[in-house]
DNA sequence: TGGCTAATTGGCATTATAGCCAACAAGTTA
DNA sequence: TAACTTGTTGGCTATAATGCCAATTAGCCA
């Protein structure tokens, strides 16, 4: 995409390709519901019903949270009766957010420290 | 917790404000240029410049997804004559970034099979 | 069958993001 | 000093994401 006038980009096509793939997965990830539906089916999949119930949103808005999760891999789904169950299938996701709390909570101690 | 009458949020509210910090650090890597960045700092510390002419868009569009960068916690800047260099603070970053890498290439051989 | 629950999809308005150029600030060099 | 390099910020347009409602599909049960 970014070829200027003036230079074009250094980067090769594949590695493009590629990064913008591991994009799509940063992307997917990169709001609140669907982190919280992450941490949720880390304990144990869960239908759509239940995470409308939690995140309190309308349940077409958590439909398509799912949606994106999925058609990122991050997420699997098998129907049962008339409900729609939700795995987790990438839990390398779950040490990521764990290490990203911890600099976040560092970054706190750091403000606070500022503060003062 | 019991939901409230127009499907307000059962989550508490401590829980989405550090969700949604969590969310903003995936957000901040959330693009092709940024990932490019996040693996150059990862060799070593380099100026702006030269991370704009590898990407090869304008400087200032470079100097941008930088801020984003730095805003997350993920990078760090330090001046140096009239240059700016930049370093990778969050080094687990490179972590998730291999195992979801792994993730599409399982994805990408997955779909071989099935257009076979 | 009809009525119910569960879930998805389309449409639409609102908001956020991306990337260019222009302007500016700060450091360097002649 | 002026000219040049480096980097940031503001403004602007184009594109993408979000979340609601409405309509639809599918399964369940009386």
């Amino acid at each position: 995409m970014p070829i200027s006038q003036q230079g074009e980009m250094v980067v090769k096509k594949q590695t493009k390709e590629r990064m913008d793939l591991q994009a799509n997965v940063f992307k997917a990830l990169a709001h609140f519901s669907r982190i919280f539906i992450v941490n949720e089916l880390a304990k144990g999949k869960k239908c759509v019903c239940e995470l409308t119930e939690m995140i309190g949103a309308d349940k077409s808005t958590v439909s398509k949270h799912l949606s994106v999760l999925k058609q990122a891999g991050i997420v699997s789904d098998t129907k049962d009766g008339n409900k729609v169950f939700y795995s987790l299938e990438v839990k390398c996701v779950l040490n990521f957010i764990s290490c990203i709390d911890g600099m976040i909570e560092a970054n706190i101690k750091k403000m606070e420290i500022y503060i003062k």
